[in-house]
DNA sequence: CTGTTAGCGCATTCAT
DNA sequence: ATGAATGCGCTAACAG
């Protein structure tokens, strides 16, 4: 018995406050305290309002109230990608301490590109967020001053650029470049190329590598989204490169698995004959053959934290530390 | 420079339309018409009223305009966890047909969990979303009525249930189980053992398979989200079931590519000593060594197809078909 | 093509 | 502890 398409509701229209309150035999702003501000009326008066919503089947409108008390109680969450594993840890984190708040993730994809990053944004401001999470950083500049002219919090995450537009959740990739170099150097490989992709983050750990090893190396830059098969093809590249190849740092445990398998297929024993290291621990990182030697970071961490601090500033405290590093870790495994 | 933390904007008030329509000399409803029905206005209002918005940074105000057109541009996206791959990309393409079109997305975690998806649902027609697409099925016979009253479409996706609460696009999960167990019988592997997922579609798939094998076999199953390490698990747990397991058939390429790992490592040759069947079609699926056998679906279109069905509604079109299966293939490779 | 009027449903401000 | 009045910013429905 399907319903009418595109009929309107079946029966009367939605009950309000207003007829919850005639229901009860209490004035509209006492319904209003009794379901939102329960410490302001009395228990029985409470009892009465709970039971005139039951009876009533009344589903609030968060629309009106939050034209009225211009708080939306909706934040924004932008990714380039939704295809980008690497933040889902921190949107999964982030939807999870919002909705404990009764907050709500509006989501947007940025797709790498500042005009659609613009539009996005004007969207949501649109619809009067009171916060912003964007993983990564916000590229335009006619952005950045207008959500600092309109007073909506924004944290970056993923990143530690040294002037955020507002605040900042995460941890500096130059260094993750230098402390992998120091580790492949420590382990005594030296020549070592470097399997990478071509956004900002992953450029940053490209100029810490080099800076941590002092010199140029052999290079394959692969487009956003990493697989395993663009790590293959990269290895492929990087050999041609130079063939005596011995180790391959890679800006995605998802590309550093696709060397993996480009190599075993090519005959190549891992670490013996080519050492891999990835970044990001993935999922499968600590369970595939050999296990892959890469860089931990708590995705999850930055989108609690970052839920948090956007939290903090819609209640309209303070928050202390606008500069969250929150570091990373080699994880030492077989594949180097 | 740090901005004033949770300080209220730096000057003055945001702009309204009613400053626009001031500064343009027009009146508020000229100004709202040029800039949603520009049809409806003649093209030097137009102009005049443009630059108004440029002199004033006039950014409109949704929540507003939603509470009077009881038209909030927003739908209701619900996965039980981000964590999921398989509906990433049903999501990605979803947001970008809404993007699209002025919609937003509101992204909601179910959890599995049929209270959750009770209080998420309470949310979301608290904002009064026009729409609602859900990764799989609305499990609270509570939430059915309600949407139905409301009049709210939704769009159930990946799967085909006989008695969908509104649309629904997917396709028969008994059907993909029937269609694995054809295959591999047909492959003539006779000692058939199963790895699954422990929700609701793995299980319809699993009694495709047993249907279509017409017995029981040797089952794994192992909790959401499926993973490499978990398909290693089950393997495992399969063997000791059936030391002469000839082939397995796995509710995911996740859990697919684990039991390939872990046969290697146990030194059994894929397919030779045991074949392996995936489900999903994941980007590495072509590009393991040995390539996944799997089961292809296009989840982007069941994205993009949910999307249209929504708008279409939105825009108060009746939809035709009302229940589409987007159907499904064998993608025969190495594993099987 | 343009304007006037009248709310959408709720929360803030003041009163009692 | 409760209530009356007011308006958040915008658009639907009618005029002209």
């Amino acid at each position: 018995m399907p319903r009418q398409q595109g009929a309107s509701p079946s029966s009367t229209k939605a009950a309000t406050l207003h007829d919850v309150a005639r229901v009860a035999g209490v004035s509209l702003i006492t319904a209003s305290r009794a379901l939102t501000k329960p410490s302001l009326v009395s228990d029985t008066t409470i009892e009465r309002v709970q039971a005139a919503v039951q009876a009533t089947g009344y589903i609030p409108n968060l629309l009106a109230g939050s034209l009225k008390s211009s708080r939306s109680r909706l934040i924004a969450g932008l990714v380039p990608a939704l295809s980008v594993a690497q933040f889902l840890p921190t949107l999964q984190a982030l939807t999870d301490v919002l909705d404990a708040a009764g907050y709500q993730l509006m989501l947007g994809q940025m797709r790498y590109d500042n005009s659609r990053q613009d539009a996005l944004l004007n969207a949501m401001i649109s619809r009067r967020v009171d916060g912003i999470v964007v993983t990564g950083l916000i590229g335009s500049e006619a952005v950045r001053r207008q959500v600092g002219q309109l007073g909506i919090p924004v944290v970056e995450t993923w990143d530690l650029p040294e002037n955020p537009t507002d605040m900042v959740v995460g941890f500096s990739h130059t260094a993750v470049g230098r402390a992998v170099a120091a580790y492949l150097v420590g382990k005594g490989y030296g020549r070592i190329g470097l399997a990478t992709g071509d956004d900002h983050r992953a450029q940053l750990r490209r100029q810490g590598l080099l800076a941590g090893l002092g010199r140029e190396v052999p290079t394959a830059t692969v487009p956003a989204p990493s697989s395993l098969a663009l790590g293959r093809r990269a290895l492929g590249e990087l050999l041609q490169q130079d063939p005596a190849l011995r180790a391959v740092a890679c800006s995605a445990d998802q590309l550093a698995q696709g060397v993996v398998v480009e190599a075993l297929a090519r005959g190549l024993r891992v670490p013996e004959d080519l050492a891999v290291c990835g970044f990001g621990n993935a999922d499968f990182s600590a369970h595939t053959v050999p296990t892959l030697t890469t860089v931990r970071v708590d995705g999850a961490a930055i989108g609690r934290r970052a839920g948090e601090m956007i939290l903090a500033r819609c209640r309209g405290e303070t928050v202390p530390d606008r500069i969250v590093d929150v570091g990373f870790a080699i994880a030492q495994r077989e594949s180097a």
